[in-house]
DNA sequence: TATCGATGTTACCGACCGGTAACATACCTT
DNA sequence: AAGGTATGTTACCGGTCGGTAACATCGATA
């Protein structure tokens, strides 16, 4: 009934949804069995009022029922567009690692050669994120929260995408020249992941949110070799 | 059917749950038209067992029959000692509270005058607690994930839960000198939160949240007087 | 032995869940 | 105008949920 009111997560960085003109030409083979390949502006809208929810309620607590009325349909074009609702859970996690990457490249591509400089940046950019009231810290996680472990496909997803965030902090940190740098990379996780849990109870950047960037500094400060701190 | 093999979050520490005498007396006059005054060991074993799978499966993933049925007994002896789930939760987090609140005293109570090893023995002792099997990161945390934010009571009490850490943290920061003790402080909880968070996805102490305490030195040092980094 | 409280058992309720069938409409294309 | 495609509508299914009623059983106590 009411309108959804869709603020994205990464909409603080610009960072667009999968927007695209969906032209009507079908790349696609016609055949398909599976839904996957459906393309109509139902199945958009009901998509993204689907993250939407998920985002807000958690995944358990929003029925199919709910999600298509939200979206102004029914459970009959759910159906239509999505073969079962954890086929749709799966395609709102993979959606939420795009976007979340999407996000993650756009902050750090403005400084391509300052590996400290970029992770400082992602850091603005997650405190920037913070400060909008329709923030609910990481979706993967959230969701990795209220499922149990026994859903593999699930788990294993959320797993790959906290992997590669390690990864990638790990490469920055000894990117930037550090000492320990898998031990500084972790620690940078740890703030991170701190970050978007302690959001999920403290509104806007009011939690301890705010005290991540400093002390990053101070944390990447600590395992830079002696005589060179500068270069910001 | 199959027995629980309890293992309890703060099993590591020695903390002891409400094992308490429920001596037969009855303190609470009969007349209590609710039911928390109720004694008895089913409430107990049901209460216990509740514990054990919200926690691992999530609140929304367990239901009443569920509980009633791991504890061996049924779904009527269940509501002749709980008014209804919601107030089994409730009841639920409330503890998951207490024992946090003494797992935190415990681990605090070995160096009474030195806020800076207390803190530090803060985070070893939740290294150690990563290291049981069935660690799932914190309990109030996770059931703030998967609660939706109308949910008043539930997420009331667990913003208080996390503004008590904030506040102890931040009183540690500051006994120990800290310049800056609140942005210390609160660099103190991403951590601490971040290690919880992670321990839901990483295996044992396979993910960063063995590099929290390093880090937590390298913060403290940080944050101490030029000149007097010793105290350890 | 009689009684009473605590517990187990069975059956049931209404609500909601994920999912489907059958049919009606509205619109776009040719 | 004709046909097809996307969508809406209604009704339904079996299962599970939180929650309750009625009755049976067991054990301690008096």
């Amino acid at each position: 009934m009411l309108p959804v009111g869709n603020i994205d997560i990464n909409r603080a960085l610009g960072v667009s949804s999968n927007k695209s003109g969906t032209s009507s030409g079908d790349e696609e083979s016609g055949l398909v069995a599976a839904i996957p390949g459906a393309k109509s502006r139902v199945r958009d809208r009901i998509f993204e009022t689907a993250c939407d929810l998920f985002y807000r309620h958690g995944i358990h607590g929003v029925g199919v029922d709910a999600i298509a009325a939200e979206a102004g349909s029914n459970k009959m074009s759910f159906y239509r567009s999505f073969v079962s609702k954890e086929a749709l859970v799966t395609e709102y996690l993979r959606e939420q690692e795009r976007e979340y990457w999407a996000w993650w490249d756009a902050a750090v591509a403005r400084f391509p050669d300052n590996p400290r400089r970029q992770v400082e940046a992602l850091f603005e950019a997650q405190l920037a994120i913070a400060m909008s009231n329709s923030c609910r810290g990481c979706a993967l996680g959230n969701a990795a929260a209220e499922i149990s472990d026994d859903e593999d496909e699930l788990s294993t997803l959320v797993r790959a995408y906290k992997e590669q965030v390690r990864k990638r902090l790990h490469a920055m940190a000894h990117a930037m020249g550090a000492r320990d740098a898998e031990s500084l990379g972790d620690a940078l996780m740890l703030l991170l992941d701190g970050g978007y849990f302690t959001r999920l109870i403290f509104p806007l950047a009011s939690g301890p949110i705010s005290a991540a960037l400093p002390a990053v500094r101070a944390l990447i400060d600590a395992h830079l070799p002696r005589g060179r701190q500068p270069n910001q």
